[in-house]
DNA sequence: ATTATCTATAGATCTATAGATAATGC
DNA sequence: ATTATCTATAGATCTATAGATAATGC
């Protein structure tokens, strides 16, 4: 399970068909590349989305972030492969990627809003739209996590806790835990 | 700057020399990937040991784990290659890198084990040990940081910080700041 | 004199194409 | 009939070696 390296010759042992065969649905390697990387964040992004477009009275902005935050960290806990992993090729960081760096940076900024909406609760030594974007960085740990066998089903919601932690809202976690729910169920 | 992929030649062009200028210094590549790895760690399990190896009365488990976590986030981050990214190459897993695997194990277990010293400081939700993890890979999230090109001189001691508050220990910060310079002071 | 670099290259591996064969969907 | 797989392979790239040349340290 996963792939030994990057070549396309694991990537097609890892699918179960033949190197060559992938060129039947991709013109090159990088389009593959971009297929696997983009699958990484348009579940969690999409979701991101939905949940910035609600009105202002439908959700806290501390359920937002956990929903956000336990969404997109239980896809990349359950996805077939642990393709954030991916995101450590220096190839991921070139123009030829832009529209997953894009998407990745849009989540990112979703995250570091909500963290910012929340920022009179927390630490003033960790202005909000960091904690956010610490949040992410909680959220996609869960790829290290992972990648070292050591996630379980617990740790997606404990990387959402943690967010909301670092956002101040540690004593508010049992009542956001179930309206952050409640989002999932709505939008998810 | 940085390895544009992790052939020898793209490393050698980093490093300025010719690709097969490489092997005088190194038997194999897997040789080569051995030493980057372990750079990564070595310097961050060293002071670790030696924070842990103080006497128990010689500083707390907040101020120690503040310390490692700020010490081992400013190697990362400011080492001349962010070698970091080299955790997610599927071989970085393989029995053949058993000795880099064991000390970043150690490392984690350390945070860990002063994660659970102050168990009962924090969120009953978060147990000590979790929290202590969860220090660990904030810290690491300093490489997605700076692999991003947004890790700047205050990420370490926000990552330090943010891994005390998920301890519980937020409020205690401006204290510990103070002892965790010190022992970096003394041991780093 | 020793250590470190260089050029050149053999052999292995990787990407991508061509064309044959099998599977799928009206 | 179309779509997906397969085998086979050309050409590019990568690892590692051999041997020549340059740099360094007594």
């Amino acid at each position: 399970m996963g792939f030994a390296n990057t070549s396309t010759r694991s990537i097609a042992d890892a699918v179960g068909i033949r190197q060559s065969s992938l060129y039947h649905h991709f013109k090159t390697k990088d389009d593959i590349l971009e297929d696997l990387l983009g699958g990484t964040v348009s579940g969690g992004l999409a979701f991101a989305r939905a949940v910035a477009a609600l009105p202002q009275a439908e959700a806290s902005a501390g359920s937002r972030l956990h929903a956000v935050a336990l969404y997109d960290g239980t896809l990349l806990c359950n996805a077939r492969w642990n393709l954030g992993v991916l995101y450590h090729l220096p190839e991921a960081r070139s123009g030829r990627f832009e529209r997953f760096l894009a998407g990745r940076r849009e989540l990112r900024n979703l995250y570091g809003e909500l963290g910012g909406a929340l920022a009179p609760a927390g630490d003033p030594a960790l202005p909000g739209s960091s904690a956010g974007d610490l949040a992410f960085r909680l959220v996609e740990s869960l790829i290290n996590l992972r990648a070292d066998g050591m996630a379980t089903s617990d740790s997606p919601p404990q990387a959402a806790d943690a967010g909301l932690i670092l956002c101040g809202l540690g004593a508010e976690l049992p009542a956001i835990r179930e309206q952050s729910a409640a989002l999932i169920e709505r939008l998810g």
